[in-house]
DNA sequence: CACCAGGCAAGCC
DNA sequence: GGCTTGCATGGT
């Protein structure tokens, strides 16, 4: 089935979007910045711009926004251009028996394509957190330094710029409650500021260098970096291992075994190949959903 | 009260 | 290299 988009009214309709599902792609711990709304319905923003999103007997309906952020925006950021059911056809093929369950749990599964700043402090704040509190957080730091407009009546607030979070003091920044993150913040913000971090530079790296790159930057390390490199930089082979993967990994790979996070991601790579972030995302949601491994 | 949360840096060997 | 420990904060 192909898809097809409509324009009515203010209102853009996606039609013949089997491989979208809401809370499929907003609850699978990639973005932050989405929360509920009512019924089968979440509004957010990304790239400085607010949107409603809801679905109803299949189609999915963008809210008070126009073709042309539609354009820019919104079809790049849903990953509208890539086809997941070919994904999960190949995810599937083995007879895997856990990616099908995985599959069949998070079946509207997308990975988002997120502005590389936002995604890289974003989960610098991810590290020991739990997400009610990274989302908290993050909502805290664009309230308080981010740009406002408004979007039905209500005001919303845009990710801050490396700029603003710059000129802050750790004591400014602390509003946020960020506890010991607060300096890999303010840390990034000014080199990013200063040059001596060039996102610019690592989006055009391959995945190796990119990696190496980002592990540069304080607060980064393995498994921040590979969540930065699958969200941020749509290198849709890395595989971050956190705390839920390790131990849906265990129990549906390894006989629940405990297994080194090394063991585990060079399993991953060696099973998923290239679709080892779509893989991950399934099994994340798959664990979360049936809360796998949890006492 | 202890323990944990999408880990990481620093200090040890 | 690998292994241990401290870390801010808020929830259970």
């Amino acid at each position: 089935m192909s898809m097809e988009t409509k324009i009515v009214n203010n209102d853009i309709h996606i039609i013949g979007q089997d491989d979208l599902v809401l809370p499929h792609v907003f609850d699978c711990g990639q973005c932050f910045r989405f929360d509920p709304c009512g019924e089968n319905a979440y509004i957010g923003t990304a790239f400085g711009k607010t949107v409603k999103i809801s679905s109803e007997n299949g189609k999915t309906i963008l809210h008070d926004t126009s073709i042309e952020d539609f354009n820019n925006v919104w079809y790049d950021y849903l990953d509208l251009g890539r086809d997941y059911s070919e994904i999960k056809r190949v995810l599937t093929a083995g007879g895997d028996p856990v990616m099908e369950k995985a599959v069949e749990y998070g079946k509207g599964i997308r990975i988002l394509n997120q502005e590389l700043w936002e995604t890289v402090i974003s989960f610098i704040i991810s590290a020991s957190n739990n997400i009610p509190r990274i989302k908290k957080i993050i909502g805290l730091l664009c309230s308080n330094f981010g740009e406002s407009h408004t979007y039905q009546g209500s005001v919303y607030y845009s990710f801050p710029s490396p700029e603003r979070i710059a000129q802050l003091s750790l004591e400014e920044l602390s509003v946020i409650r960020a506890g010991f993150r607060d300096k890999y913040i303010l840390d990034c913000a000014r080199k990013v500021v200063s040059g001596e971090t060039d996102l610019e530079a690592i989006k055009s790296m391959t995945t190796p260098e990119a990696k190496k790159a980002l592990m540069n930057i304080w607060g980064i390390g393995n498994k921040v970096s590979d969540c930065i490199l699958l969200f941020g930089l749509g290198r849709c082979d890395s595989f971050p291992v956190d705390v839920w993967i390790k131990r849906v990994m265990e129990y549906c790979y390894f006989d629940s075994v405990p297994q080194t996070i090394k063991t585990i991601s060079e399993f991953a790579e060696d099973k998923f190949g290239e679709l080892g972030g779509m893989a991950q995302q399934y099994l994340f949601f798959y664990a979360r959903e049936c809360r796998i491994g949890v006492k």
